[in-house]
DNA sequence: AAGTGGTCTAGACCACTTC
DNA sequence: AAGTGGTCTAGACCACTTC
C-alpha cells in the first residue's frame, strides 16, 4: 500500500468519526507532513484523492476544509466514489444484499460492425453475447447485454455469469481492469424487457452503455445495462 | 498557465494530429522530461490528466500508450472531459450552436426543507426559484429548475437567466465555481413539461440533479435538469 | 509579515516488463 | 541487465489569503 493511500484512509476515518467535522479546517499541509512524517508531495497526493471523492476542498492561501456531506452520503473506506468499477456483484454483496442472476442468453457469435468497432476487433472475430437480469434481494434491478471478445476472455462458463464475470477476469485470468467509458441515457423498456424485469412498460429505464478496458488498453467488454426502479448514477465533477 | 497544462495541450494536439497514433507508445517519461525540459513530476502530472481524460493509458514497466478513440469522440482542447462544468451556454456556443432560453418562473421564496439541506442554508433564508427551458438551434432541449441562495448570488436579473447565470457568477460576482455533485436518473415528463419541451408525454427524460459548489465550499446552486431528445451524459471512471 | 496550498526541481528507490 | 512508470524526499519559489 502506498503512503498516500494510508493517509487517505486515515483522514477519511477522522472525517467520518467527526474528528474533523464539516467546515472545519484540516491541519495545514506542513502540519500533516510532520504528523505523518512524509513530504509535501505525498500529502498533496492524498488531499487530491480526497478532493476528487468530494470529501474536502482546498483553497489556495487559506487551507483545506471538510465538505458538508449531503444527506445520505456514505463515506466509503474503498477507493471508489460511487462503486463504479467493482462490478455489480461485489458492490451489492458489500452492502449485505443477496444477488442472483438469471441468464437468458449465453452464446458465441460474430459482433455487429458497431460492437466490433467499440471493442476494436474484426467483425470476423468471435464474441460472447450474454443477456442477464440481476436480482437484488428478490427484486429484478437491471437487464444487461454484454459482449466480450473470446480471444481476450477465454473459457467463460455459465457459473461465472451466474456470479461475477469481473471476479473471473481479475482473479482467474489475472487481467487488471483499468477503466471504463460510459454513456448514460433515459430509455423505455421493450415489451420483453418489461416482462423480464417485472415492470410496467411505461417505467423509464436508465441505460448505461459501457466499454471496459484492461490495463494494456484493450477493450474487454461492451455492455448495455438498463436499470429499473429509479436507479441512480452518482458522479462528482471538477471545474 | 502551468507547465503541465501546456504539456497536456501539446500532447493532445500530437494525438489529434496523428503524430502519436492509436496504440503507439509515447516517448518515455524520461524522454519527455528532456523534450520539455521539465522534471519527472511535471510529466507525470500531465500524463495523469491525459489518462483521466481517457486519451492514454499507462503501464508500469512497459510505457505510456495512446488509446484507441471511440467513434465520434472529439479531443477537446479545453480541460473538460465532457464539458460538465462550463455551463450550458458556454458549452453550446462553443460548438457554434444558437442557444435561447425561455424563463417561465423567476421568483424569490423560502426553500423547502430538502433544498435548504442541499444548499446548507436555513429554511428561513431566501432563494431564487428559476424555471427555464433551454433551446438549442430551435429545439427545446431541457427544462431546468434552479434554486440559488440570494445571500450568495445577489442582484440576479432576468437578462442573466436569458443568457448565462454561470457567466454572471464567474465574471461579475467573481466567484469561482469549483465542482458539482450529481445524481442521474430516468424519469417521465409531467404533462406540463411535455408541453413546454414540445415532446410527447411518453418520451423519457434524463434527469440530472445537481448541487454546485464554489471554491470556499458553499453550495451556490441546487438544480434539477430534465433533458429530452435522447440526451447523453458521458463519463470516464478509473478502477 | 506570516501562513496557506500549488507547482516544480533533481534525484532516489522501487516494482514491473522486456520496448 | 536495461528500460519503464510510480512513489517519495527535501527543498525551492510562487500566488494567494489573512486562519
Amino acid at each position: 500500500m502506498n503512503k498516500y493511500d494510508l493517509i487517505v484512509q486515515d483522514i477519511k476515518q477522522d472525517i467520518s468519526l467527526g474528528t474533523y467535522p464539516a467546515y472545519s479546517r484540516l491541519p495545514s499541509v506542513a502540519q500533516l507532513c510532520q504528523q505523518y512524517e512524509v513530504s509535501k508531495i505525498t500529502i498533496n497526493k492524498a488531499l487530491e484523492v480526497l478532493e476528487q471523492q468530494g470529501l474536502i476542498f482546498r483553497r489556495k492561501g487559506s487551507g483545506t476544509f471538510v465538505k458538508k456531506l449531503e444527506e445520505g452520503t456514505q463515506i466509503r473506506p474503498s477507493k471508489e466514489v460511487s462503486g463504479q468499477m467493482e462490478g455489480f456483484m461485489a458492490e451489492h454483496t458489500a452492502r449485505g444484499e443477496r444477488v442472483k442472476s438469471i441468464v437468458y442468453t449465453f452464446e458465441v457469435q460474430h459482433p455487429s460492425e458497431y460492437i466490433a468497432k467499440a471493442l476494436d476487433i474484426s467483425p470476423e472475430d468471435f464474441v460472447y453475447r450474454i443477456v442477464r437480469v440481476r436480482i437484488v434481494d428478490d427484486v429484478s434491478q437491471v437487464i444487461e447485454y454484454t459482449y466480450m471478445p473470446i480471444g481476450l476472455i477465454p473459457n467463460l462458463k455459465m457459473k461465472h455469469l451466474e456470479h461475477s464475470i469481473y471476479a473471473y477476469i481479475e482473479n482467474t485470468l489475472e487481467l487488471r481492469i483499468a477503466n471504463a467509458h460510459r454513456v448514460i441515457r433515459a430509455v423505455m423498456p421493450t415489451t420483453l424487457e418489461a416482462e423480464r424485469l417485472s415492470i410496467t412498460p411505461n417505467e423509464p429505464l436508465l441505460e448505461v452503455e459501457q466499454i471496459g478496458y484492461i490495463d494494456d488498453g484493450r477493450a474487454f467488454e461492451y455492455s448495455v445495462a438498463r436499470h429499473a426502479h429509479g436507479y441512480e448514477f452518482m458522479t462528482i465533477s471538477m471545474h
